[in-house]
DNA sequence: CTGTTTCTTGAATGTTCATTCAAGATATTC
DNA sequence: GAATATCTTGAATGAACATTCAAGAAACAG
């Protein structure tokens, strides 16, 4: 017997970088292979192929989203606090990151839904988990009487999570920090409100 | 002499269709000449390349997309009206059209803004314009008395830009007609209120 | 009708790419 | 420490691709 050698978590960290930076089309293999270190045939033993390693790093992307997720609801400050830091990392997210820009998910979505229904469907999946959490969110909101009772938190929670998308587009050509800012800002006011 | 004998305009909307249907880098040349009916020889003399031809889509797309525009605020009915038709017609653009559901300038902004400077500023100068016509249109609305002169319309244009940036991506993953309609609905209410 | 110019055609070219595989390296087992 | 099983290596393979180009077709001028 004999262990892999490679940290799995690592290649694959590595991979979603790669992929987006140039989409998964424009990744070719070598881009993959200088990235992850990891050698064709190691890949290939451990992946399938070039797809199969996109999926493994969509499943690490979706474990890894969900962990960084949760950190910003601890129960510290209100619900409707939290919320607001988290967007605000999102907004610092798009500043900063001179990568990606948009996340791995709607990167990807962008590219290749139109021509791979499993991705599709694995994206679909993962941002309906995510839509799911922001409408728990609020849910939160609403039990700490934060929000009013009224509201529809699957409602808001699509809203929100399309100016979250939205957001993260209008990134792409406006990398002005203070213009995103504002937009999240009104974007937190008008859900809130 | 002799005069080439494809109707430009309509091979440039086949490319477009054709780019929206896969994307810039997974449509071949071979997809180009099935759905322009040019011959390569005859697409690299006309465009330079794969890359002109792109460009040259742009340009065209450019033109339909601001005559459409334009077709919608015609002084026939109130002007927030009139928006809110421009709105319910994006809704069906994003429901009916099984290929593109982004536009061009998005689709491909997503796919290749970080890897084509002149691409990149050709896409943003597009969006900026679009942007400035929805800003224009606010600026109307608050002329006639329709919207509060408080309200500024470079902001509200950019919060609209973003909020249909977001409902496209959003159709991505929602097919379903009601949740989108729904959306702008709220987008609309949220602004114009 | 002839010569010339311009456009069209599509096979050929060279490159890039994902993928394979056989040889070599290394850990584990007894 | 020998045998075995598994992993690593990276050159080789074949397919797909953008691009070129020389030959053929069609329009126009005189």
């Amino acid at each position: 017997m004999r262990n892999a050698e490679f940290d799995r978590e690592k290649v694959l960290r590595s991979a979603m970088t790669a992929f987006m930076d140039k989409g998964y089309g424009k990744t070719s293999m070598q881009d993959l292979t200088k990235a992850t270190g990891l050698h064709p045939g190691s890949i290939y033993c451990a992946f399938e192929n070039k797809r199969g390693l996109l999926l493994a790093a969509l499943e690490q992307y979706k474990i890894d989203r969900t962990t960084e997720f949760q950190g910003f609801f601890t129960g510290k400050k209100s619900v409707l606090a939290e919320l607001k830091d988290y967007l605000d990392n999102t907004v610092q997210e798009c500043i900063s990151c001179e990568a990606a820009k948009a996340c791995l998910l709607t990167k990807a979505l962008n590219e290749m839904a139109q021509q791979d229904e499993e991705v599709q469907k694995i994206i679909t999946e993962n941002l309906a988990n995510w839509q799911q959490g922001l409408a728990d969110v609020f849910t939160r909101a609403q039990e700490q009487g934060e929000l009013s009772a009224e509201r529809d938190s699957q409602h808001l929670a699509r809203f929100l999570a399309m100016g979250i998308y939205g957001l993260r587009t209008f990134a792409h050509t406006h990398p002005q920090g203070d213009t995103l800012q504002e937009l999240a800002d009104q974007l937190f006011k008008d859900i809130c409100a």
